[in-house]
DNA sequence: GACGACATACCGACTGGTTGGTATGCACGC
DNA sequence: GCGTGCATACCAACCAGTCGGTATGTCGTC
């Protein structure tokens, strides 16, 4: 999946550092923005090391996506939310997570896939590709445990596993553009917390106190 | 409003012409992958006319914005469902009409402010603002029938009528960020009904048929 | 109704800096 | 002695923005 054979390019190498800077450089000032020089002098490395390991700029986007993709696969798979018995409790537990998530600067919790696909979707296919699949490919992970909370509780509207995964993707990216424009997160919260309450009366819990949050 | 003293500045004139080339230029490629040459070209101007009338790039970002929160407010001022006597069934029409306006290119349906915004909310705070209040402005005209919904319905959950406007906004941009990952329309229909669902389940209607639709 | 003074709308060549990308060189490990 | 991992120097294309100029009004005034 890595662009390169193997290795896992660590932090530590001028790939590794060029990654990071394409990352975080992007989500502060988009694709087009981001000059290739910007990137090397935020990396402290030099254009030659750039173009010795990215054939061109898209390039880097595809390897940074990849590897974000991962990255946060990794970090959402760790979560304490996944050792809860009911599913329906792992799906709220993922939204309580991802709202806990939305800590400092707006940079710094939103998506690199969202961000990004909005400016290349129409010029750069690959790159939208590879949006689209970490994307959907952190929607899917989602899609089991609403499938199998749907076999535990009685079902209000007639919807899919896969759309309401994506459904919670579509309340997330939303989110973070109203955090860009607003300049805070507190949008963003609002609309979790909307989304966890659709998600509640979604599934009608079969009995248990009710529900308070915000 | 306008960043001109007067004239609305119609579409014939180069101004106007700009304006238009602008609005549908950045919905596909973005701001800063946009030149101001690429402009002149598709408005049929030169480059003097573009900065006779505009001072700046950044400066024709805010003038379109200003527009397009205009002609969309327009817009939606004069569709049908403003008529509906219920104001849970006007909040449902909004979002029917939007969902009807999913059609064509993605390049056609999606929203000016929410796109630029995010490229540009960290480096050009003024068009930022822009965009914030025509996101914003939408949402307030929804807040008039949410709140009078309020007081007809029974409610689950405690929220503002600020916070569900503002949540409406944040599906539409996060349909439209999916719609430009994979390529089509589908995903934000899809949200949209969620959307819907919700804002029935919200709402506790007093009795009447049950609810189908998709 | 002719006159000059001034404004508006636009043209297109030009500029200095930046862009993504290339060509070449070199140090070091195997 | 040869590939990997960089560094330096360079380039043509392109960028936002400038500037001197023109064509077409539109005033007041004599």
């Amino acid at each position: 999946m890595n662009s390169h054979p193997n290795e896992p390019s660590p932090s530590g190498s001028a790939r590794g550092k060029l990654l990071d800077a394409f990352t975080t450089t992007i989500r502060e000032k988009g694709y087009a923005a981001t000059s290739v020089d910007e990137l090397c002098a935020k990396a402290g490395v030099t254009k030659g090391a750039f173009f010795h390991h990215f054939p061109s700029k898209g390039s880097v986007a595809i390897a940074a996506v990849d590897r974000w993709s991962e990255m946060s696969d990794a970090l959402f798979a760790r979560a304490p939310y996944h050792r809860l018995d009911d599913p329906l409790d792992r799906i709220l537990g993922y939204l309580d997570f991802r709202k806990a998530m939305l800590r400092g600067p707006v940079a710094e919790f939103t998506c690199l896939a969202g961000t990004m696909v909005q400016e290349v979707y129409a010029t750069h296919p690959d790159v939208r590709r590879a949006c689209d699949a970490s994307i959907g490919g952190h929607a899917a992970t989602l899609e089991a445990d609403i499938a199998e909370a749907m076999k535990l509780y009685r079902l209000r509207g007639p919807w899919t596993a896969e759309s309401l995964a994506l459904h919670t993707q579509v309340v997330l990216q939303g989110a973070f553009i109203l955090a860009k424009a607003k300049g805070g997160a507190e949008v963003a919260e609002a609309s979790i917390d909307h989304l966890r309450r659709y998600v509640e009366l979604l599934f009608a819990r079969p009995r248990t106190g009710g529900g308070r949050k915000s």
